[in-house]
DNA sequence: GAATAAGTAACATTATCGGTTACATAAATC
DNA sequence: GATTTATGTAACCGATAATGTTACTTATTC
């Protein structure tokens, strides 16, 4: 969890996707749902077919669409594919190695960020994309 | 967890001070420890004093010291006393609400985020001041 | 009153992120 | 095969945030 929206907007891609039941999406609808332009969708989606949780179709009735089903697919995968390694504020912080605290402080600091990355994880890995759709879909349940 | 170094470091200066046990520590000796100018470590002693985590003195021969013991301070109260609330990239977030997945996205990814930050937040309490204070000390057993 | 140190405002620098334009590539349809 | 539609990326801009730095005020000790 950075600061950024990438995570947030994906999940918001992929729920959209389940969403739209197996249609072919092209970014620019996506892009209205999530109320932005589309080649930020597209940047997003780049990274989500590389780690093979969507497919794309380019030309003319191409698109997206979710590369397994929805049951099958986790937040975690979702945060993994699109968040860069979490580094937790150690990219900056170089402390002094001759002083006793410095030397020692940074390899518990990264065992101290390892277990909160994976108590995080752990929570994201109980919410499936299937569970978000059953959320998203009783308020609309005749939407094609 | 955002992307700043704000928590890291500030784990850095309260194991400092536990490590000096008590004696009063002027910021620009715990600086020298992490690295940084001391304004940079007064800035979040600031946080710090405000969450009573840390007791400041001014003028000569002050400095600051720890409020309470090692064992007392879990790396949750530190996170809390210098972590702005945690946003997730919900900032810059607002979908389309004319659109049924963007009307209900919203929510779905506070009730997620709030989970994911519990699970992390469970991990940060496990562990207290008194034990990175072990893990710091049988290296340099004879420091005053 | 001289020295030391916290407290804080102000500013510069840098990095990152989100948005945008532009263009190449690919596929379907006529 | 030309047109249309859509992905895939590179390149750039502007806003925001984080870190470092200077400077100055306040408070305390000797």
């Amino acid at each position: 969890m950075t600061g950024n929206s990438r995570f947030a907007v994906s999940v918001h891609i992929l729920a959209y996707l389940a969403f739209r039941q197996g249609a072919a999406v092209p970014s620019a609808e996506i892009a209205g749902s999530v109320s932005t332009n589309p080649v930020v969708i597209r940047r997003l989606l780049s990274a989500l077919v590389k780690a093979r949780l969507v497919s794309a179709q380019k030309g003319a009735t191409g698109g997206f669409t979710l590369a397994s089903t929805p049951k099958n697919i986790s937040l975690l995968d979702i945060y993994r594919a699109v968040e860069p390694t979490p580094n937790h504020g150690l990219r900056t912080f170089t402390p002094n190695h001759k002083c006793p605290v410095g030397a020692k402080i940074e390899s518990i600091l990264h065992g101290v960020f390892f277990k909160a990355q994976a108590g995080m994880e752990t929570e994201l890995a109980r919410v499936t994309l299937a569970s978000i759709d059953q959320e998203l879909r009783p308020v609309c349940p005749g939407k094609k």
